[in-house]
DNA sequence: TGTACATCAGTGAACGCGCGTTCACTGATGTAC
DNA sequence: TGTACATCAGTGAACGCGCGTTCACTGATGTAC
């Protein structure tokens, strides 16, 4: 699996993983829209035939990279949790944030409709966001539980948090910002005020 | 300008227009993808050279999409303004969904850093977006001088605002939901719900 | 009212290109006996 | 330990294609006199 260096090179080894990390590149030094499956197999160092031993089409291969960062963002999310439902919540949104601003190209292959399967069909793509959404839509829960979260629709609540976090996100991602440049710290502030905001209400008890 | 049928057909008369409308449509029946430039022309009815007389180039015709569907948005916004500040947000948010679901091409390519100029240069995709953010920090800046919404940065208050609503809208468009078909009625629940939970809070009182 | 002329907005051929995908192939690897 | 064989994961040529863009051109339109 994780063995790399076959010099003898017919056999690469680890060229799914390879093909992945080379359209993440592709997509970080150009754009998005430059993937091309011929250039992946350029920069993996392998004919341009080689990707489809791995991926059935170019669309599998955003689809896997899509479930690839889904992995990873759940994985990140499960490793950050926190003991206290509250603080947990908030663990989630920064992370969340975080995840997205550190890999702006898997987020914006992370929500493509149109790289989900047709309904009906199994689709890896979206068990695995909902999955990471569960994760969310529990954590509300215990704080209905403990009489923290005002009551109702657990689900819907969740989706307009999700919606709240997954907003600033896209936003900061996707809009040139006049005011401050994006640092880490700022994106910090932004996401706590987020959340604050969003907890406590917009508007003056 | 608003004079369409020349059956002479040599000059179009408006044929600027009828790229971008045939660049929705396209992007509508197959893909955001799928539009070309030449494909473009061709469902104008006009040979592929034809539209270098109304567009630098590919991106300047995806701007001009984006910059036009500012100016509706913005427009859509400014006619439906309520004299309560109250009310006017609320408007402001289901406008702003309402909209994106009406029209997510358009969405699409209202939010994409590479449409936009390089920093420096006056953009003018740039500018209208701002325009309408501004529209948001108005009407909070309002609320706040009432004593209604709390006090703080009023941007970064508008920017959290703006993020939860564009959240939804992306997150309903881009995600395939589970649980139901999305009904314009369970659009206004949702983004009612979404306004409520942001402005009383999501934590009980 | 008519004519010369500049300008605008089309045409169609051409350039050069890289793409996604398929196919018959071949080298490397692992397994059965 | 060695050999036959199936399988896996590469190669490289080829197909067919449409794309973005440029260019010299021409038909239509508006204006000056």
């Amino acid at each position: 699996m994780s063995a790399p260096s076959k010099s003898s090179a017919y056999h690469h080894g680890n060229l799914r993983q390879a093909l992945l990390d080379a359209a993440r590149a592709l997509a970080s030094e150009n754009s998005v829209d430059s993937i091309t499956l011929r250039e992946v197999a350029r920069r993996a160092g392998v004919s341009h035939a080689a990707p489809y031993h791995h991926f059935a089409d170019k669309r599998a291969l955003l689809r896997a990279l899509a479930i690839a960062a889904f992995v990873e963002l759940h994985d990140r999310l499960r490793s950050q949790k926190q003991a206290d439902p509250t603080a947990n919540l908030n663990a989630i949104g920064l992370v969340y944030v975080q995840f997205a601003l550190a890999h702006p190209v898997e987020f914006h292959f992370m929500f493509r409709k149109s790289l989900c399967e047709p309904p009906g069909k199994p689709d890896e793509l979206t068990d695995i966001a909902n999955q990471t959404l569960e994760m969310l839509i529990e954590t509300i829960r215990t704080l209905q539980d403990q009489g923290i979260v005002v009551p109702g629709d657990t689900q819907s609540l969740a989706l307009l948090v999700w919606s709240a976090i997954h907003g600033l996100a896209h936003i900061l991602i996707e809009t040139p910002m006049v005011a401050e440049p994006i640092t880490a710290a700022v994106v910090e502030r932004l996401t706590q005020t987020l959340q604050t905001t969003l907890q406590q209400g917009l508007f003056v008890r």
